[in-house]
DNA sequence: GTCTATAATTAGATAGAC
DNA sequence: GTCTATCTAATTATAGAC
């Protein structure tokens, strides 16, 4: 196996970009592989071949894949916080019924904006294991909790549609996302996930079908 | 390398169980794999396993690992069939309004007793691939279109939710299906998606808020 | 038709030069 | 901090005995 003595600085071209911007082309490079392929579908090599890092660079910046899945998470929930926050900033936030719609179109807008973390939840729901065990207890208990807490308030008020505020969480988002998570899918149907009137029909036909009219 | 002369007959005993019984064996095995893994997570070696038969058999009885997985979907969507096929029986076939119900509600059962298909389709729908082509050209393009024709009658009889038909399906088989095909997230968080008075009502709560009230 | 053994490829992770 | 080379383990598929 012949040494290659032709040339001291042979492949590519070494490329210092600091620390920061590595890691963060590398979560965006993770959370779409992910998002598209699964955990165990995308490899650590297709995610620095699209970050144009190398696959060792994954260990070096991460401690492992897993850590690696676990930062794209983080990234994902916090995005999805901050377009809550948009929504719900300036309204009354004493008043339930406005706060329910402003989150119903958060989910549904982010959905379409950032389909990846519906995929990825998708992807990690359908079996029990280590990462559904950290999604949930770091994640998704607070989220559920508080979401049924609103929607019992609603209920109360006569504003909520009939529907349990146990199940609301998954009828919820699985209607808010799917069109979005799915988008493949619904281009192949002859649905354009991506038409912001599409979008925004959709968001407010989900408000208008949950929160009965007073 | 030495050779086991030792005992003619080692390892498994030889099953010969018939072709066909091992064949609905390794189907069986195999959707509950690729539902909880999906299609890249899920081993032939697990399938095997999980169906008692050894992993060369796969390419015995398959032609390979993608044909498989194309005889599992054709057995669970015979299956969505047979149950819409029962919850529509009966029905006066051209009562869209009570036909759509009892589409509605053949989803959200289908969904709770089997979650694989949607587990499935949750899988296949993040990524464009030529299976999620066969997907959409042998099975879901022509349900797409009977329930989008089938909404737009809805809508002129006044029987229809302020909904696009176009999106329905996404938003319809999302709010039906996630609870299930996310199942075991959805018992962290301490709902029982396998309680039939669960089931019960989720559908109900569709149907009312799909079909508006005359 | 069932089974063992294995070929060919690819995976995540690591060692060590630079 | 980046890169090449490589280790170990796992993958799908196949060859051939039975």
């Amino acid at each position: 196996m012949g040494l290659r003595t032709e040339s001291p600085a042979r492949g590519r071209q070494r490329l210092n970009r600091g620390s920061e911007q590595v890691r963060g082309r590398l979560i965006e490079a993770a959370l779409s592989e992910f998002a598209a392929h699964g955990f165990d579908g995308a490899s650590t090599r297709a995610i620095a071949r699209r970050a144009e890092a190398h696959q060792p660079q994954i260990n070096y910046h991460f401690e492992s894949k897993d850590e690696l899945w676990r930062a794209c998470l983080e990234q994902l929930m916090g995005e999805l916080d901050a377009v809550i926050g948009e929504h719900t900033a300036g309204l009354d936030q004493t008043d339930d019924r406005a706060l329910f719609a402003a989150v119903v179109r958060s989910l549904v807008v982010f959905a379409a904006r950032r389909p990846e973390l519906n995929r990825i939840m998708m992807h990690e729901g359908t079996a029990p294991g280590p990462r559904l065990d950290w999604l949930v207890a770091n994640h998704l208990k607070r989220r559920h909790r508080d979401l049924a807490l609103r929607w019992k308030r609603l209920t109360r008020s006569g504003d909520a549609a009939a529907l349990s505020a146990d199940i609301l969480f998954h009828v919820l988002i699985g209607a808010a996302s799917l069109l979005y998570a799915n988008a493949p899918e619904a281009r192949l149907l002859g649905v354009d996930p991506d038409d912001p009137a599409v979008v925004d029909a959709h968001a407010e036909a989900l408000v208008s079908m949950l929160l009965v009219s007073r």
